[in-house]
DNA sequence: ACCACTATTGAACGATCGTACAATAGTAAT
DNA sequence: ATTACTATTGTACGATCGTTCAATAGTGGT
């Protein structure tokens, strides 16, 4: 006996910091497991395992801290795109290939990231705070998408990289929404093959 | 006096096709301004113009007035492309640069429709009811793609006009959404550009 | 041991939600 | 005129919403 005391935690009283993240790891996990009907500040409180009130002890309002859980799930998607590319040694001098190669897999761009990315773009469009985190997070993509193309096409001009960058972003975005919205009915491997030949175009421009 | 009395109507009371289609209309109006937000029975009510206990009674439940209005709101966008093509005489022979041509013009797409897709995207992910409507809806604009292309590019075969159509419709899917959620802070021909160079590109496989 | 501070709780408030339902009003047939 | 039918109304119900706030509990400094 007496050996649990020293595992259990004393206290359930986290940092700021830690309660704040915490409670942002549960809206998404809310947002992605329910959809628009996941963000309800009760739902969200109840995933943390904390009481409703805390919330609005650590952000100002519910769309505050949803303006922190778009950044985080953007930034977890960039880090995983950068991850992946250090990881790949074979595509080093152009590293838009690995981009392609890796945009479906499972732990990238799942399904059910659509249910907490259109709550997002839903709240983007009439919430202040959010077209402000919107707009940072999108320059963000924007430019490292950018330095992608940058080294996987030499020749172009910053112009041409930029206006590169819009169309495959929506390109991938429009194939990710199609690809979440029809489900799984038709072949996996269509979306696949059409970015990469679009990657075989692009490359053939240079 | 008395000449109002034949100017006015003497009844409120409508067929139910007439009452059902006010609904749909109504809806999309409240959609279209206010999101997701706009998806109230209430809000949709007082926007036709009846009491809130109507609804219930010419359609079983809201979910089933929104797949009605998801319908409608397809149809219309579905239409306004074939008038385009059915127009523009220069181009009969390639119908899909008529839709390059006016893929952004303001009633084929103007950001305040995005408002409504996102709810409707939303619902789709979730509600049956909005699923199978999805994928009527999609499955539609999919052939209707598919004939446009196969007049346009006669030389491919079906496979060929099946990828291709899926690839335009994300592409211009994915330009939409930027357009819309980035506002018009940038350049309003960027996107326009880019859709006209996929439209060469895909021209000169030919 | 006491104090100042604050993370945390949970009840409470007013608002809005979708739907049900009894009551009313208009219509068409007899 | 009466009857059968139904489109329409508006209230009511129970549920959930985001936020506020007084009360409580844990923490770190003295």
């Amino acid at each position: 006996m007496g050996f649990e005391i020293t595992l259990k935690k004393k206290t359930d009283r986290l940092s700021p910091p830690e309660r704040r993240s915490q409670l942002v790891e549960a809206t998404l996990t809310c947002l992605m497991r329910d959809g628009a009907e996941g963000l309800s500040s009760r739902k969200i409180c109840a995933q943390a395992g904390v009481s409703v009130g805390l919330l609005n002890h650590h952000f100002a309002s519910q769309i505050e801290l949803l303006a922190v859980a778009y950044e985080a799930i953007s930034l977890r998607y960039h880090q995983a795109l950068e991850t992946r590319i250090d990881n790949d040694l074979n595509n080093q001098d152009a590293p838009i290939k690995t981009l392609v190669a890796c945009a479906f897999e499972a732990d990238i761009m799942c399904p059910d990231q659509l249910r907490a990315w259109v709550v997002f773009w839903s709240k983007t469009i009439d919430a202040p705070v959010m077209r402000a985190m919107h707009d940072t997070i999108n320059e963000r993509l924007h430019a490292f998408l950018v330095t992608v193309l940058a080294k996987s096409l030499p020749q172009h001009n910053e112009q041409q990289l930029r206006v590169l960058a819009v169309e495959y972003s929506a390109l991938v975005d429009g194939l990710w929404l199609d690809w979440s919205l029809n489900g799984n009915n038709q072949d996996d491997s269509l979306w696949q093959t059409i970015l990469n030949q679009w990657l075989e175009r692009t490359l053939a421009l240079a």
